[in-house]
DNA sequence: TGAAATGTTGGGGCG
DNA sequence: ACGCCCCAACATTTC
């Protein structure tokens, strides 16, 4: 009999552990507290589909979400327990879970978006009335929002006074590992099997090619973060804007889905910072790229509507253009902008997109399509693997010009240079945009560019092989700052 | 976590 | 030797 079976209390209550994105076991405050308190813990995840309404998961990351429960799921059996699935509406299934358990708690990891918050009010009111308390846990940020505000007593709308309060305060616990085992119920309650979710997708599978790049879990997380601490640590400051090169983390998704908590990341980050005595700024910008994220939590949390409405007022007048053919080849990877097109390819074959691409590409649609950003906001819910409702939302805005702390509109990448800066050698475009890979390095990121005979050589018939630019970059940048004095006044 | 236009400087060709 | 022009290289300003 394992250890942590005799000195349990088997006349402790059952508990019930509501996994929700927060899929790990390490580092996990509620699963923890929920073993603790020395019952049976029955652990469970509901795919409440309609409580997130117009920002229930897209495409991608319910690929991913299937991966990952399925690796939890047997984490789980190997502790001797069970992952419990139901899908329906969270407080119907936990409260009829509770009653079949005899349950008198339910753990849970703390959302920030706002229908999770308003489920975790339905839950917690449709548990009281049964007598059942919900006990809700941090440990989806470094720092809750209440914790951290401006002198003024304010939420922050600026970056950078944001990271230094918070790296100046902040210190990472030692982080909890994951329980060894603990005590399964006399009798299981009814689960769903994961397959009859359907979250994948099977014809036409356009995610055929994502599990070669990505292993879902938290076992998979915890190795991302250990080969990019080892390895690549001290590039990163270097090379993490390069498409062409792995000099970034890759670990989005797992961060997305909970398989791996921020105190971890920056435990072993700062621990590998002072293990190695210097560092060459790789480490210090990689947290910085981890505050981004808890800062885009805590403008949501603060700002609600963030993902629909521009948080700079003036924004709502913009003179937005509706162009679906434009759309549509921005989607498809078809505008005639090779780094635009590599990374929207990029996106819809791996799930992900490098950071630095995924500026270009937005700043293409934003300010030389003129669309709205909540367009290209809405393709990449549906087709990133670590889309996450307030990094997508901040994100977007901050490229519009609309968010807090956003670049000014009038910045706007000129997605010739850009590729010629972060893609050099054109790696990262001949991957892929085969059409255009026989082209010398001085035309690979303006094939419009190149005299008949380069075009000849290279095999690219342009209107035919390859398409012509949709937009003309320059004419569309002086379009984007005309309309950028229109709002102004 | 830009880009383009405009301004400045300094070297070199040339009359 | 000198002034003039050109223009690359760099800096500053503007959007």
């Amino acid at each position: 009999m394992p250890r942590s079976r005799q000195s349990t209390n088997p006349g402790a209550c059952a508990a019930i552990m509501w996994f929700r994105s927060d899929l790990r076991l390490a580092d996990n405050a509620a699963l923890r507290a929920a073993i603790n308190a020395g019952g049976r813990v029955i652990p469970v995840y509901v795919f409440d589909d309609d409580a997130a309404g117009v920002w229930s998961p897209g495409a991608a990351s319910r690929w991913w979400l299937h991966e990952s429960l399925s690796s939890l799921a047997s984490d789980i059996a190997q502790r001797g327990s069970r992952l419990i699935l139901r899908r329906g509406a969270a407080h119907q299934e936990l409260a009829g879970l509770a009653a079949a358990c005899n349950a008198t708690t339910v753990y849970c990891t703390r959302r920030y978006e706002p229908w999770a918050i308003a489920q975790e009010a339905s839950v917690r009111a449709q548990l009281e009335k049964n007598g059942i308390v919900l006990k809700r846990f941090g440990g989806g940020l470094l720092v809750e929002p209440e914790q951290i505000a401006t002198k003024q007593g304010e939420p922050y709308k600026v970056y950078t006074p944001f990271w230094r309060a918070l790296s100046q305060s902040y210190t990472a616990a030692r982080p909890d590992p994951a329980p060894k085992d603990w005590l399964a119920p006399a009798t299981w309650p009814t689960s769903d099997q994961l397959a009859e979710w359907r979250l994948q997708p099977s014809r036409p599978n356009w995610a055929h090619e994502f599990s070669s790049h990505w292993s879902p879990g938290e076992a998979g997380a915890l190795q991302r973060l250990e080969t990019f601490v080892a390895s690549a640590a001290d590039s990163y400051a270097k090379d993490r804007d390069r498409p062409d090169l792995q000099g970034t983390s890759r670990l989005s998704p797992h961060l997305a889905h909970g398989e791996i908590s921020p105190r971890l990341i920056w435990y072993r980050a700062r621990a590998a910072q002072g293990a190695r005595g210097s560092d060459f700024g790789g480490l210090e910008t990689f947290l910085k790229e981890l505050v981004w994220r808890e800062f885009s939590r805590h403008l949501l949390f603060h700002a609600p509507n963030l993902p629909e409405q521009p948080f700079r007022q003036e924004f709502a007048s913009f003179p937005w253009q509706q162009d679906d053919a434009a759309l549509k080849a921005w989607r498809s990877g078809r505008t005639g902008y090779p780094i635009v097109d590599a990374g929207m390819r990029e996106l819809w074959s791996t799930g992900w997109m490098h950071n630095r691409v995924r500026m270009i590409v937005a700043s293409f649609l934003i300010k030389d399509l003129m669309i709205p950003w909540q367009d290209g906001e809405r393709w990449f819910w549906d087709t990133l693997v670590d889309a996450d409702l307030a990094s997508n939302a901040a994100s977007w805005q901050w490229v519009a010009g609309s968010g807090a702390d956003a670049a000014p509109y009038f910045r706007i990448f000129n997605p010739v240079t850009q590729g010629e800066k972060f893609d050099p050698n054109g790696d990262y475009v001949r991957r892929w945009v085969p059409e255009v890979a026989n082209l010398p390095d001085s035309f690979l990121q303006k094939p419009f560019c190149a005299d008949a005979a380069t075009l000849r050589e290279a095999g690219v018939r342009l209107g035919e092989t390859y398409v012509r630019p949709i937009v003309d970059h320059a004419s569309a940048r002086q379009a984007a700052l005309q309309a950028y004095q229109a709002i102004r006044s």
